[in-house]
DNA sequence: GGAACGTGGATGATGTGTCAACTATTCCCG
DNA sequence: CGGGAATAGTTGACACATCATCCACGTTCC
């Protein structure tokens, strides 16, 4: 490619070098096309959503399928205003519903349907058989290895520092672990 | 994590490894948070978002900043409604304007108009620097090797028999180079 | 020339994510 | 006890992506 776009002499910018270039680009057109596509595979083959699942997973993770609010927000590292929608939406479809919280007048409860605890059995299986068929099954284990470390190393890096200070969300100590979950589940 | 969603003895799903299960989890964690903060943080040091970003560049990397529509959505790897619609609501902000196409009558051409150049030319610097800081800053020359080359494979799977055809997007030889390319930008 | 079919593109409905208020409750401190 | 600050959660406006549908034009082939 040839680059236009800033002919600049006064140019300071540190932009990247060819091989960073080389591995930016392959990188993003992966991230968003596998991201399409598990979108897609599992609002095909179930009746939900990946977001749908996300939340269903957390609430299928404790013993009695109910989570606070903003604890789900929380876990999943969501805005407060997005997991409010979105139960909102889920509510009206029958898959989770909303409890007063006794002890704290304030808070509410997300609670897992039996619609709802279906609908992620159903979703389950296929979307891990996905991940593991497009993503794992092309990998060597040193590969595999090498993802989760530059994973790490880049997830520090937002998460620490002036980094994490910009960020408007709830901080959470284990979010997007989602489809992880459940996608490993090793005990089933 | 204790897994309490499928006890069932019939279970068939090959669920991931646990060295699989943990790369995945830091993966999707990472990608999530990571695209997160470059969509903010575009939005908030400039006027424009990832996707008009993602726009302007392709216009700014031809002759004369004019594609058609569809020539558009093929190198984004948009749908056809999402570009149109993008495109109009561009338009609506003065970044681009639509022009007919004189050799084709139901064709026409997104123009990058001055108001887009400059907000481009704005927004690029410190997004190429935010990737620079908080990807390849963090990563070995061998990690970076590494990262293409898992992005390759997982890609390659994705875009190759049974899968591609899933897919119901323009198909396009070269799609999201966008931020890879001005971000790399090497002889500016 | 014209019917059939493909292509370029727009449109409206719907679901989703973000931001900025806003309400209601609880906490804290004098 | 009273009053401000923090917390839990909702709401509305808006930007965005997807899907199905539609229309205008072009191509092909008879």
């Amino acid at each position: 490619m040839m680059c236009q776009l800033f002919p600049y002499a006064e140019q300071v910018t540190r932009w990247l070098e060819p091989d960073q270039q080389r591995a930016w680009r392959a990188y993003v057109r992966m991230q968003g096309e596998l991201n399409a596509h598990l979108s897609r595979q599992i609002s095909v083959d179930s009746e939900i959503s990946m977001a749908d699942f996300a939340v269903l997973v957390q609430l299928t993770d404790t013993v009695d399928g109910r989570v606070r609010v903003l604890e789900l927000a929380r876990l999943l590292n969501w805005e407060k205003s997005r997991i409010s929608h979105h139960v909102a939406r889920m509510e009206k479809r029958g898959l989770v519903r909303r409890e007063n919280c006794g002890s704290d007048g304030r808070g509410s409860f997300v609670v897992l349907t039996e619609q709802g605890r279906s609908a992620i059995e159903e979703a389950a299986p296929s979307h891990a058989e996905t991940v593991r068929a497009l993503v794992f099954d092309q990998l060597s284990d040193a590969e595999v290895e090498a993802l989760r470390e530059i994973s790490e190393k880049i997830f520090t890096r937002l998460t620490t520092g002036e980094c994490a200070s910009v960020v408007a969300r709830c901080d959470a100590d284990d979010p997007m672990e989602v489809v992880a979950e459940e996608s490993g589940c090793p005990e089933a």
